[in-house]
DNA sequence: TATTTTATTGCAAACGCTTGCTGAAATATT
DNA sequence: AATATTTCAGCAAGCGTTTGCAATAAAATA
């Protein structure tokens, strides 16, 4: 039963001794609330420091006042896509004296739906969903309650949503129209997780852009993947050996874009010589790979950093319209496409 | 002002309405303390599970139990170096319903200790240091509060300080006298941040290995870098215009090995033709240059496991002895280091 | 059968804070 | 000068838990 936190914590009351004044006062000064004299803030602002007070963080928010931690849901950790997008969040955190609650899902979605709860029910004053996977299960409630949040790389269904994600289809468009404008015809797509829209846009910006070069969609050409580096090598390893080889793939992402390019080496071929590949995202990886991977950058940075900013204006002012933010993309071109070779049109 | 988390959330005291018992059995059940009769159990366990009870984790941890949520302290999230050991802690941390709370300092010495503070009075159970920069700090007086923490790759100095890091001396030991096995007699070095135990440690192994082959120690082989991929670049640049150039480095890890690579490309040379590349480190993105990295495998994954084991352990058990635990490290041979060439030797 | 022990539950006091209400003092208004 | 307003500070209730203590009922012991 040991005590242990009790035990040499300062509180609100020690300070308010040390200062002379009632704990309330100390409180308002925390604060920076209503009505206090500037000389009895002074007061308190000095025994403060000279106690090296420390607010209890769940104490305050127990009592209904602000917790300043913002929960994120990632369904994992190990990805530079996500180590981008959190460094974007945190450097807002940071700077506005938020503190950063972590939960990691592991693709689990009933714990998605469970932590959700959870979160938004104790500690945290606000929510930032990152690749929800099953966010009607739980979205619902939040609205009811009002409680705030914000999804990132996912554009709901729902108007009410707030979310901040890139422009997907067009994208996705623009890195199919770069491989067709360099004569590329039979274009292979490796799809990231189906069930995510940012997955779906992208393949509908593949489509659209073929049907808009009048190019015929080869459902064969179109394996479905789940945005790691395996699932890249596996496609390459479909592609190489269906009717009619692609001399091109887009992949939904450039983990997937690495695992093909992996797989090209051990095959023995040639990028780009004997294939084009181009991603999705830009992370740092794609600038190291070797070939350097041509890509559709998305800023993902920014991304974070963004629906972190949206989410604490809607803490601080709920009552203002929000709405949701569509980030552009940027073809950055490397070393991993080029012109189709006249040989491997046959 | 609005009282928005009270709104809906359902607490003890209506699953005790619910349930016809007191609110305090029915914390009985929630924390399976004590006795309660199974019948009564059966009951406010139906209860619970009716109206959707989930407990208010402030409340908890104000009133003297648990919170379940252990606080994490890093430097920096962006690199796959602590991508790979967050995902060690995450994964314990899941299996253990523990939640994490994310602190991340930008490497500013001040905020550390703050926060260090904050997590031991506020919300969490225990503490995981990772990289701690200035642990002397603050240290102290979590020892004296005893609360439960672990430092992570940190070779403390302290006996009482628990701690999980890998055998930095022996590691680049190895590192080393590969490099010299290779024929190397100029090996280039790049340190990490000084003010780390792992980076002098690693230096320490390096000179020893040197020593213990004969090789004498020039100051001028040494590079202090730190841990970034910049570094690495700026050490090439170095090396290549000093007197009499390295045909070795050993980079304290694989993200300023990385660099290295990347300047060498610039400068139009050959690894390992012109230049042997070791890292430190091994994270994935070793496997993936072009050419492979050669490196000394510490097991980052299990250290981020191995640590958050032994703080659950801890908090669950705070009078057995715990001691800290060094992890072995690995040579692993990929394409970057190979017999120096006789020419080279001029 | 009387008495002691044990199992089971409830009560109430914390935990450290926020905030509505109240009253006193200071200031402004007529 | 009398009254209304504003500024300032304290009191006390309450946020949702845990837990020591007390009370009761049931079981065991003498």
């Amino acid at each position: 039963m040991a005590r242990r936190k009790s035990s040499s914590a300062v509180t609100i009351i020690d300070v308010a001794r040390e200062a002379g004044v009632s704990y309330s006062t100390v409180s308002r000064v925390v604060n920076n609330k209503s009505y206090v004299n500037a000389e009895t803030r002074a007061k308190v602002l000095q025994a403060m420091t000279r106690m090296g007070y420390q607010a209890n963080l769940q104490a305050r928010s127990l009592a209904g006042g602000r917790s300043n931690v913002i929960g994120l849901l990632v369904v994992d950790l190990a990805t530079q896509y996500m180590s981008e997008i959190m460094h974007g969040i945190d450097d807002v955190l940071a700077s506005n004296q938020y503190e950063l609650m972590l939960y990691t899902t592991h693709r689990r979605k009933t714990k998605e739906s469970a932590y959700v709860n959870m979160m938004a029910q104790s500690i945290a004053d606000g929510l930032l969903i990152l690749l929800p996977r099953d966010p009607d299960a739980y979205l619902e409630s939040l609205r009811d309650r009002d409680f705030p949040y914000v999804l990132i790389d996912h554009r709901s269904l729902n108007e009410s949503d707030l979310s901040v994600f890139s422009a997907n289809q067009d994208g996705a468009h623009t890195a199919t129209t770069h491989l067709i404008d360099l004569g590329h015809t039979r274009i292979g797509m490796i799809t990231g997780w189906m069930d995510m829209t940012s997955a779906k846009d992208r393949l509908a910006g593949y489509k659209s852009a073929l049907a808009d070069r009048g190019l015929p969609f080869d459902p064969s050409l179109v394996f479905e993947g789940d945005f790691t580096q395996s699932s890249g090598s596996q496609a390459l390893s479909y592609f190489l050996q269906i009717q009619n080889p692609p001399t091109a793939i887009f992949a939904s992402n450039d983990l997937a874009a690495a695992g093909v390019l992996e797989a090209v080496r051990y095959h023995g071929l040639l990028v780009p010589d004997d294939l084009s590949v181009i991603g999705f995202d830009d992370i740092p990886l794609a600038a190291t790979l070797n070939p350097a991977l041509t890509t559709m950058r998305q800023p993902l940075h920014e991304m974070g950093s963004i629906a972190t900013q949206l989410l604490l204006n809607r803490i601080d002012e709920p009552d203002e319209r929000y709405s949701s933010i569509v980030l552009p993309t940027e073809l950055i071109l490397r070393e991993t496409t080029a012109q189709i070779k006249e040989e491997a049109r046959a």
